[in-house]
DNA sequence: AATAGAAGCGGACCATGGTCCGTTTAACCG
DNA sequence: CGGTTAAACGGACCATGGTCCGCTTCTATT
């Protein structure tokens, strides 16, 4: 699976990339984790996953996550930053898979579908996973509700596909447009305030990509 | 001016009014604030936009509103529930000037120009609004990112202007989709992080509502 | 004006995110 | 293997959001 981005953990898993590292200070990457450290960070993800699917996001305050790793507090801080950050990394674990999905998955998520139904999946999909990821989204804060890295990708996708389609304009903008209706907080509203079924919503999008795909703009 | 909306402190503002509620009583209402509770309110909203003014939200501190407004801390959570609340009770404010200016305040943002002109008129003042107020609304977390009451009157503007303009389609969905674009996490992202020229974003907002509204799906 | 009762008040108290620093330990080197 | 050093560790400590409850003050009523 291809991986676009990584926190921290992942920099430079083995040894032998370190040494690659040696050789072309280039590429030059802080050193590799310390082995308790990274012991400590898997111990503390896997405690934290359990306490999120056990008790619900609330539930993990860093003291519990410490101590169910058997770890002391300033480890926990140590690598993570902030509980935003906690939540961020949990959030990248599932992030990452569905990254490789879009990129390596089976169509029409994947490749292998024309360009239009990769775009009307990748919505599809995209606010299915919003929303089930809502709380840890939203506990995650600014890490996690625009993490640079995975609306990145996002939009990078998504310009990908309206070039795909020969859409004209300003691809940049359109496709943080498209992403934009998206987001988890815009969904939550739609879905749980104005109670509108999912369904309709993302029948919405799909008109909206309709209307900015096959606009007259794009005809020269 | 017209309001929309309002906070708690601005329910039934007058005597007068309360008179009629207990004639009737359909419209039962919480009763008026009490005049010393009335008063702190004030005093704290005072305090707060002051402290904001002077040291920046992040001094913003319940303990420290709370002095400054010579109350006690379990006063400011009275009045204001949260930090968030207190926030919220801030922005609203402009938020409220803001709706006045849509409603009666002078074209092309409000009422005397024609529909497409107010639609772009109100895009990019929302840009402004929103960014300008960015600490604001982050510190006003749920609250005030998407208050129910803000989202609303938008996007109840922004579906009559769509209906003025013979915009066919699910006018509900359109209206968020168009909206979602100018939320202030997307405009930080892409004026901070992407670091591009806010007319740029304007000007690609005007070419999102030009598909949307120029869509061929709207002739029948 | 007296009174009753609801509403408001204040600040002690609690929970939790986040920092700090003296101690421990893994990793590398001679 | 022993020494050196930078990294990691742990938990005491601090700051701040939020709760609670006994006391005070306002307002409506008579």
């Amino acid at each position: 699976m291809v991986r676009f981005y990584s926190d921290r953990a992942e920099t430079c898993p083995t040894t032998s990339l370190c040494r690659v590292h040696d050789l072309l200070p280039m590429f030059d990457q802080p050193p590799r984790e310390r082995s308790d450290a990274a012991r400590n960070r898997e111990a503390l993800l896997a405690a934290a996953a359990r306490l999120v699917e056990d008790h619900g996001v609330d539930a993990v305050t860093m003291d519990s996550v410490a101590a169910a790793a058997g770890v002391g507090k300033g480890t926990v801080f140590r690598r993570f930053d902030s509980r935003e950050g906690l939540m961020a990394a949990l959030l990248n674990r599932s992030e990452t898979e569905w990254q490789g999905l879009v990129i390596s998955g089976p169509p029409p998520l994947g490749p292998g579908a024309s360009a239009i139904e990769r775009l009307h999946a990748f919505g599809h999909s995209r606010m299915e996973v919003n929303l089930q990821h809502a709380e840890l989204i939203r506990a995650a804060g600014r890490a996690g509700e625009r993490s640079y890295a995975a609306v990145s990708f996002a939009a990078m996708h998504m310009r990908y596909l309206l070039g795909q389609l020969e859409v004209r304009g300003d691809l940049f903008f359109l496709a943080t447009a498209l992403l934009a209706p998206l987001e988890m907080v815009v969904l939550v509203q739609q879905t749980q305030v104005d109670a509108i079924p999912l369904d309709r919503v993302q029948a919405g999008w799909d008109d909206l990509v309709r209307r900015v795909v096959c606009s007259e703009v794009n005809r020269p």
